[in-house]
Formats: C-alpha cells, sequence, structure tokens
DNA sequence: AAGTGGTCTAGACCACACG
DNA sequence: GTGTGGTCTAGACCACTTT
C-alpha cells in the first residue's frame, strides 16, 4: 500500500454512502454544512472540498446560498433532431419550463455579422430566455432571429417553443445546422441569471440556423449548467 | 453600486492583466503560488481560489505538482468527419502523439456487451492509449475492437490512427456511428494516466461505429481534459 | 432575528518534483 | 535537499435566505 487518499476524498466516499442510506433523492436537500461538518468529524472548508469534487462529478448541486442538492439524470438532446428543448425534455418524463428574460429588436454587432450572413448593423430580434427542467434552471438562451423574415415575432409568447412558432407561424424550417460545443465556465452574467456562483463548470452549445431556402434563420447560444446535459448525435455514412 | 466583488475574483482580474503584461504564452509556467500570493498580497488560499476560477474558465492549467500553466488553444473536432486524432491535430498546426497505455484481447464485460452487438463474453480487442497535442496529455482513450474482424491487430503499432489501420490493413471503414458526449469530472484511473487531479472538469465522449458491412466496428471511450477541445458538428437538412 | 453559505486569514505538515 | 503544490485546521466576518 502506497498512499492513503487524502480526508477529503474519504469524506466524498462516505457522503455518497450516507446519501444512499439516507436514500435522498433528486432535488433533495442536503443537510447545512456545518452539521455534516461535524457529524464526520471534520472542519467545514474540508467538507466543502468534498462536497465540491461531488459537483464536479455532477452528483451534487448548489444553488446560491441555498445549500447543497441531489442531482437529477441528466436530460438527452440530440440537436440533429428537429425537436426544441420543450418537447425532448417532456418526451423524456421531466416538466420543462422556459421564462423569456428579454426580447429586443438590436443591431447586429460585429461579432454576429462575422459568425453569419447577418449584415453589420442589420435589425436582428435578440431573446434571452431561462428554461427549467423540473424547476430547477438548467440553461441561458440567447437567440438571434433574423426581423426581416419574421415580422412581428416580438409580439409572441415565446415561453414555449420559437421553432414551433417559426414553424407554425412563418412556414420556417431549420435545415441545415452548424454546431459548436465546448466545456466553458459559466460566466458573471448567465451565473446570475441561473443563479450559481461565477465560475460553475457549464457546457457552451452554439448553433447556427439556416431555413429551408438556404437563408439565414437563426443563431443561438446555450449556456448549460455542467451536469443537466447529454448530448447524443447520431451520424450516417457520409458518401 | 451594491456589492463589491469578493477579493478572488478581483485577484482573478488582476492576474489576467499580469499574465497580459507579461505576456506569458501558450504552456508557459506561472511563477510559485507563494510568490505570486505575496506579490499581490494576499494568502495562497485566496490566490489558488482565484488560479481554479481561471482553471475552470480554461485560461490556465495544472500538471500535478508542478505548477500553474497557460492553456493553449483548443482542438476542433468534428465526430461526423472520417479524420482521426493524429490528422485534424497536425491539419491545426500543432503536434500531436499517441502514447498506447495498454493492449489487450479481454472478455466483452457486461457493461459492453449491453451497449453493442458484442456477446458477454466474446474476445474483442481492448486499448487504452494516452494522446498529447504539442506534448500536453488532452485526453485518455479506451477502445474496443471486434476481434473477429480484425486478426492480427495486437501486434501493429498503435501509436498512430488506428482507424488508418482498419482502413489499410482490414479495408473496414467506420460508416454509421452513434456518439455522447457530456461534461464528467475526470476520476482517479484517468486522472492519473492524465497527470491531473482527481474531480478536474472534463469532457466525455463515447462513440459507436459500425463498418459499411452494418457490423459492429469500434467502441470508443475518450476522456478529455475540459479545455483543449471545441466540438464542431455540421448537420445537413434530414429528410 | 437566526441560521446558512461564501469568503478569508495565518498558520501548518506532507509528499512529490526538480535541480 | 530544497522548494513546491496539495491538503488541512480553527477560527472569523459578511451577506444573504429563511423562519
Amino acid at each position: 500500500m502506497r498512499e492513503q487518499h487524502p480526508v477529503y476524498l474519504q469524506l466524498r466516499q462516505q457522503l455518497l454512502l450516507w446519501i444512499e442510506q439516507k436514500q435522498l433523492d433528486s432535488q433533495d436537500k442536503l443537510p447545512a454544512e456545518r452539521e455534516l461538518a461535524q457529524h464526520f468529524n471534520t472542519t467545514r472548508v474540508t467538507l466543502r472540498q468534498a462536497l465540491s469534487q461531488l459537483e464536479a462529478e455532477g452528483r451534487v448541486y448548489r444553488s446560491n446560498r441555498r445549500g447543497w442538492f441531489i442531482t437529477p439524470p441528466r436530460i438527452a438532446y440530440d440537436p440533429s433532431i428537429d425537436v426544441g428543448f420543450y418537447q425532448y425534455v417532456k418526451d423524456q418524463g421531466m416538466v420543462p419550463r422556459t421564462k423569456t428574460i428579454s426580447r429586443n429588436l438590436v443591431e447586429t454587432p460585429a461579432w454576429l455579422a462575422e459568425k453569419t450572413q447577418l449584415a453589420l448593423g442589420e435589425a436582428v430580434y435578440q431573446f434571452v430566455r431561462r428554461r427549467y427542467v423540473n424547476e430547477r434552471a438548467v440553461l441561458i438562451e440567447h437567440n438571434y432571429i433574423s426581423s426581416a423574415s419574421c415580422p412581428g415575432l416580438l409580439d409572441k409568447n415565446t415561453d414555449h417553443s420559437l421553432w414551433q412558432i417559426l414553424r407554425d407561424d412563418y412556414q420556417l424550417n431549420p435545415a441545415e445546422r452548424a454546431i459548436e460545443i465546448y466545456p466553458q465556465a459559466i460566466l458573471a452574467e448567465q451565473a446570475e441569471l441561473l443563479n450559481i456562483s461565477q465560475g460553475s463548470a457549464g457546457l457552451y452549445l452554439e448553433r447556427q440556423s439556416s431555413d429551408q431556402h438556404g437563408n439565414f434563420l437563426e443563431f443561438d447560444q446555450e449556456y448549460w449548467i455542467h451536469d443537466a446535459l447529454k448530448l447524443v448525435v447520431n451520424i450516417a455514412r457520409t458518401e
């Protein structure tokens, strides 16, 4: 035997056992840190280190200053399928909710013009929305939609599926999509909207869609909490 | 003005400026923690909190007990393209390297049989490899390849591209692929192989490929360091 | 008002990396 | 061997949440 595991890793193990024993379920709250620290005969600092470990592993999560909770299972999401958040969450037996935080007609900024077919300064709709799964906020979404293609979109209810509105009200369907995905810490603005601490692990997903006519349709940025999502992609033979 | 940012976030900002000033480049080493703490007139604990923040953001990384370094740019990777690690790293002007850690003929375990067409106990080749970009270890890969389809594979040099071997020596090409991706902390075994600490943020990528005849070809698990990778997926219209 | 999580200090010891 | 990063303690104060 060479090395003894550090205390916080032993504590991690004990916590897992304790959770199992207590049969804590998704979104159940753990006892106060001071209480746990005493129970396991250690310091709050070390306890928090152990909890942070479990947080990184996606076993527990926290909500600002409210405490630690048991992480629910991940949502599976296939970005190649024409199904929106609202639908695929429901299909997996969870309860989706969307809150539109802001909606504006803005001028296309430089960074967006560079990435898309949009001209610098051209008017686009910008939506910022927060999405929940079982009342847990799991992502912040920034949408940019061509204003020319979708007159009057600002007046519609965007608390459900944008794609459905595009399809039903404007006969626009997403066709080609270019997607970028990478792990990225949640920074200040999004962290505040998600009520988590800045620097929490996250997954960034960016998607540009064009419609069935090949025109720019939508640019989408999604800031996901790291433990809420599982991406599933199926790829057929490329000829 | 309501709230003052906590010290470690101010320190984060100062560190970024300091790095810029010093013109530190990819993989350059930062000074010792004690030195930095003194320079910024704070404690090691707080300094480490600031560094951890930057680590989460992918600006700095650490290598076990060796210190803190500047994070190099991410590698872009399109899992829908028939190009292996070796090729796409080179295409982006970086230097790839692969070290085969183990190669074995093993019996298909239960979890693998469940996921694939492989029968429980059937013989498969198992490869564990560590991959580097510019001599920085960025992922651990577990490969399972049908032994029936590839006799003699164990004797070949697997320090480059497996796919190339499959193509050139066995006339097998990956066709359909099912991919799963999610953020996941790097746990004990992989952390040790990557020389990072257990619980570091990571990205898990799992891929099952079948060949041009529709037979099982390969099952692949990749444990990526969170800051090394950017996924790019292009999806055409699904008819 | 009380309790909780978030932050911070000033030490300390150890195991490992590196010269 | 020396210095470094990794870990740990025993406090403390503050801002926020909850009662």
